[in-house]
DNA sequence: GGAATTAGGAACCGATCAGTCAATAACACA
DNA sequence: TGTGTTATTGACTGATCGGTTCCTAATTCC
């Protein structure tokens, strides 16, 4: 063997997402990025390939260490009501537009517009979130308690428009909206799986 | 006066609005968006002021030539059910992202992204045509056949899901999903917003 | 301890970036 | 027809881009 890594890879890893999620790929430079990591620039090069591996490399680390978990909550058996685990993960999504530290948005939802057009790989990560983000609220949806009855289509139909909306939710947090705003938005998105009569309406209303 | 200018600045405005639309801000060179305008370098730095002038220009163009007709069709007297005009409008979301030479994705969507975070007047911008998108909605809620009695906090609150709605399926769409996947978020869409016991449910099924 | 191997770092590379400018061309007006 | 004014053009600028190279430092293996 020879002279051991320096630095941590995944810390570096973690640093790097962070640039790119809050810049995009373009408009995070290279300076940019080795400031963040802390290291020069030849041990990028040594550790990553080039600056789209780099981001590439992010974006999976970006579905382990932020997707992957919300997705684990998504099935949390302390929490028996699938549709209150959907709703838990979309507040979660407007407490962390409330975050000033965290970059704004979805960095899986920024490389959708960003670099999914452009680069076949970033569009088979963004596809394959997608994927296990529906697949995860249509499970979370066979176990909610109004919702545990629908047909497979039906879930099937609801989880894509949950995903829409999450999308959605995301994009417009990133451009910067008021959080009334995005709190109303998971609101009107689950109340129509909660109770099927008063869900649809907000307390004290009546539908006609 | 003096010699007139030779092309047509709004025909320039367009090529250059398709050219950020397609690339975003800072993967649209200067030559890229030259050869689409069809002028030189000066020429450019003349009518616009520089490449951000310019990105501003195409925006407030998108509102005016994209957003605003579709808006209009929100409420075209000749369809008298609003939720069906709101079912068209998303249906020619799900069109246009077939329609292999235009853009993918919408423009607005992808500035919010892309340029809303780092440029205030982006964001105001963006800001400005979600507020339209969510007002025209609630206004097609008002028309609609099963919508129409709902109260106004229940309007509001549908439409700023069917607007964050709207925004995923048009950020899904430029991820490259197929057509099958947008055209069933617009259906879970809106079904809810039509005959409350059968619209929620795809034909053929029972909710339990 | 010497050889082999790999990380770290900074200077360096050609390419390309957004933006400028001076020369030229085309018009309006007198 | 001359004159003033503005559009057009393409060469040019300094800065910055992503990426490479080369030298030194640090470690392991023998």
């Amino acid at each position: 063997m020879a002279r051991p890594r320096e630095f941590d890879i995944d810390a570096a890893l973690d640093a790097a997402m962070m640039v790119f999620w809050r810049k995009g790929y373009e408009n995070a430079a290279l300076p940019d990025l080795l400031d963040a990591m802390g290291i020069a620039r030849g041990s990028l090069y040594k550790a990553f390939d080039d600056k789209r591996t780099l981001y590439l490399a992010t974006l999976d680390r970006y579905e382990a260490r932020v997707v992957a978990p919300a997705l684990d909550s998504l099935s949390d058996p302390a929490e028996p009501d699938g549709v209150a685990r959907i709703q838990r993960m979309m507040q979660g999504a407007c407490a962390a537009a409330a975050c000033a530290d965290a970059p704004p948005g979805c960095f899986m939802c920024n490389a959708a517009v960003d670099r999914a057009p452009a680069d076949p790989e970033v569009r088979a990560r963004v596809d394959r979130m997608l994927q296990r983000i529906e697949d995860a609220i249509d499970a979370a949806l066979a176990e909610g308690a109004q919702t545990a009855g629908w047909t497979p289509e039906r879930r099937r139909e609801a989880a894509r428009l949950l995903t829409s909306a999450y999308v959605g939710l995301r994009v417009i947090a990133r451009a910067g909206r008021p959080a009334a705003m995005l709190e109303a938005i998971v609101g009107a998105a689950i109340s129509p799986l909660q109770a099927p009569g008063d869900g649809a309406a907000p307390p004290g209303t009546a539908s006609h």
